[in-house]
DNA sequence: TAGCCGTGGTA
DNA sequence: TTACCAAGGCT
């Protein structure tokens, strides 16, 4: 037979987690959450509507991504694609041609076939339950929360960056905040307004951009300020915890811009899973140990797509740092030789004018790539 | 569970 | 320059 609490914690036995939810005073912080939002909260575009396709578009975009990068690809998206029937209808080229320069790809391809799903198995609406809403490819139950909170003021609690960190510091978190997911979901219910959900949200989230910041939090202006532990401690700065991340790796890769005997570049496209899928970028590979960067290309160029080159004078040599490793990219002009381009291992290959290549969705480090030979002087291989 | 998945801003 | 981090999801 269980025993029952009379008060609201919980006593967790697991390994790692054995600090349980404190007796909160529920009422209070409700209110002055509230209070303080309707005084300091952000005026943001996705909150003049109440329609969920905008604000699906706005919450998928923040995903890991800071509001003043948002806004004008909101603005650009709902532009070109104002329903979520015109988005089913687009091709995935031009969805990831507008997502360009975001990251996180597979947000754009997700919303993609999201959009599609949503026209087959829900008459176009975006669905009103969260187990649908979870269903959907690229919602997690963050994400799902916070839309349908948004646009239906259901209420459904949320656990983003902004609220781990206020929780964390709110409770005094004594582990880093993934080996507390569990609890700080429970803080995230049990305070969550449920007579105004819609608006205890999008508290949580202003108050952890604008005043509980990760650096220099600017507690004077917290309305949590009496019932923060870290406050009290004085631990702002040490809360939440973090976890120990090892070094990351740095690839050094060859690079290469083949041209033909037209004045054309050979561009392929990424396959759909894994990084950067979908997208185009300029062939290349891994510099092996002992290798040149002729030599790369020459092998890479090979495997890839079963032609031979020349390899040329040197473009450009970038950096580039992606979540779990940096990369070193030298890059060489090349002539073709020999051999019809194959995509062994992409997609698709293409051969293309410079002056029609704005048309293709590439990553970062490509873009500066193409960048580089718009302004740099001709290659010998160039027409 | 912890690693993968982009890019731009910041100290 | 380096490291950290931002409205996370998926496997």
């Amino acid at each position: 037979m269980k025993k029952l609490n009379q008060n609201q914690s919980v006593t967790r036995t697991s390994a790692g987690s054995s600090q349980s939810l404190p007796n909160f005073a529920i009422l209070d912080l409700r209110e002055s959450l509230l209070s303080w939002y309707a005084q300091g909260g952000r005026d943001l575009p996705w909150r003049h509507h109440r329609d969920p396709y905008p604000i699906w578009i706005s919450e998928i975009m923040l995903q890991q991504t800071q509001v003043k990068t948002v806004i004008p690809y909101y603005h650009r998206w709902l532009e070109r694609f104002g329903t979520i029937a015109s988005l089913a209808e687009s091709s995935q080229q031009d969805v990831l041609k507008l997502w360009q320069g975001l990251g996180y790809y597979a947000r754009a391809r997700n919303l993609h076939a999201g959009a599609q799903a949503i026209v087959q198995d829900h008459g176009g609406s975006f669905p009103t339950t969260l187990e649908a809403a979870l269903s959907l490819p690229g919602i997690g139950r963050t994400t799902a929360g916070g839309i349908l909170s948004a646009a239906f003021n259901l209420p459904l609690p949320i656990l983003d960056g902004n609220v781990k960190r206020i929780f964390a510091r709110l409770i005094g978190l004594q582990m880093p905040p993934a080996k507390a997911m569990k609890l700080l979901w429970q803080c995230s219910e049990v305070l969550l307004d449920p007579e105004n959900p819609r608006d205890f949200n999008q508290a949580l989230m202003d108050l952890g951009a604008t005043v509980c910041t990760p650096k220099a939090p600017d507690c004077n202006r917290c309305p949590w300020i009496a019932h923060c532990q870290a406050y009290q401690l004085q631990m702002q700065a040490d809360l939440p915890m973090r976890q120990t991340s090892s070094p990351l790796p740095h690839k050094q890769i060859g690079v290469a811009v083949i041209w033909n005997e037209r004045g054309e570049i050979l561009i392929d496209r990424r396959r759909q899973e894994g990084l950067l899928g979908g997208l185009w970028e300029f062939p290349g590979g891994k510099i092996e140990p002992g290798e040149t960067v002729p030599d790369c290309i020459h092998r890479e160029i090979r495997e890839e797509l079963a032609i031979a080159v020349e390899v040329g004078a040197q473009l450009i040599i970038l950096e580039h740092a992606y979540t779990h490793f940096r990369v070193t990219l030298t890059v060489h002009h090349c002539r073709h030789v020999a051999g019809e381009p194959q995509p062994l291992e992409s997609d698709e290959v293409r051969w293309v004018r410079l002056d029609e290549i704005d048309q293709f969705p590439f990553p970062k480090a490509n873009v500066k790539i193409i960048e580089a030979l718009r302004q740099s002087p001709n290659s010998s291989f160039q027409p």
